[in-house]
DNA sequence: CCAATTATTATACAATTGTATATACGACTG
DNA sequence: CAGTCGTATATACAATTGTATAATAATTGG
């Protein structure tokens, strides 16, 4: 409930109490850059890579803050707004962002294949590699789908689901070029998928040369 | 950094503005219970229940505020400090509950074995059964073990590798008693162990119908 | 039964957050 | 060149947060 006192900031000591103190330096009256009205067009992308390089190991993408998040794409925080209604919306566009990007990574290895690997290894192995060269979305869709709004988590589910459609086809495939029929391919890659993104995650937090060993056991 | 401005707050407008006026409902001056100085002994599972009871689907023990727990549970913000140093310390007190308590569960369920239902088997069903009937601990375990502190992160993961060991126990002990020898049991208790959990994860977000299907896949 | 300890509280305060409002700048249109 | 419109900003403000300080009531020990 407001309490609707009359402006109470507005004092006569001083203006040095203002909100956006660290926004820009304006080193006295030296207008180089003006520093208001229109800047630099600040996209999409560049708060989404703000935000990217916020999260770490001890922040969640739940955890960032809508100022904390315009703090680093360096724009005002209201701006935040022409690009994304929510700090949620924008967890959701990097979520699919990743999802799409690690999906061509994949894919990519995927064209790799040669008969001595089988699709689940050399997915498996992009896979890793792509967890151990730790600049990447991975962590992500690794650890970021059971908590936040539904949206959210339905986003990353929907991504599981991308990898698990794609793994699926593959299984057909490679079962059919052996005569085989696979029983229950979608379940079968639903598993293999969760069962892949879990190791992930226990890989995650182990140190390197133990990597090699799990990556067998998984596969 | 502080700006010192003496007293920005004491203004001689009104004292309607002073913090805690939800605290207790104090209608005039009929002094009741004196809302002042000690009250009924708050302990640490008063508080751990509070923080339970206000996580959900979409919050997470993360999300949720000192203030906020304080609220719940009946005392004032200062009080917690009595009992956690942080948030963070009472979550992970609240996981190692929620470990203990699934375990003993398990345990119990163990005792019941016969021997037309595998160790595998009879721990799944009791898994399954704790995450249907949803008052439970479960939730936590399955997904709050990839964000938060390091210390938190730690906490579950100690849990979960409580699972495997007693987990690892039983497969020798079965596949003794049939006169085999586990290949690695370590490594099977954990794997068997991420398997269920991720399952479980899947079947969280699932209709009730689909959950029976999932388990026989899983099994 | 009174003093000391302890648990709880009220008050205060700076920081931060999300957002409302108004303003300023730049680019395009005429 | 002037007008207008989209985009970015500054300012403001209530709400909330964590925590410091001091006051107060219940418990305990003598």
């Amino acid at each position: 409930m407001p309490v609707d006192s009359p402006s109470l900031d507005s004092q006569p000591v001083d203006t040095s109490r203002s909100d956006s103190t660290d926004c820009a330096i304006t080193v006295a009256d030296t207008p180089m850059r003006p520093a208001l009205g229109r800047r630099a067009s600040t996209s999409r992308e560049e708060l989404i890579s703000a935000a990217l390089a916020l999260i770490g190991p001890e922040r969640s993408i739940g955890s960032l803050s809508l100022r904390e998040i315009s703090r680093e794409a360096g724009i005002a925080p209201n701006s935040f707004y022409r690009h994304f209604k929510d700090v949620d919306e924008l967890a959701i566009a990097l979520i699919e962002q990743a999802g799409h990007a690690l999906r061509t990574l994949i894919g990519e290895a995927r064209d790799r294949i040669t008969p001595q690997h089988s699709v689940a290894r050399t997915s498996m192995m992009v896979f890793m590699e792509q967890l151990q060269s730790d600049q990447g979305y991975l962590h992500l869709l690794l650890r970021e789908g059971k908590v936040g709004s539904v949206a959210f988590k339905q986003a990353v589910d929907q991504q599981l689901v991308s990898f698990e459609q794609e793994l699926c086809v593959d299984l057909i495939q490679l079962e059919a070029a052996q005569g085989h029929n696979v029983y229950a391919p979608e379940l079968a890659a639903k598993a293999i998928t969760r069962l892949v993104f879990s190791m992930g995650a226990i890989a995650m937090n182990q140190p390197r040369d133990q990597h090699a060993v799990t990556m067998e056991q998984t596969i």
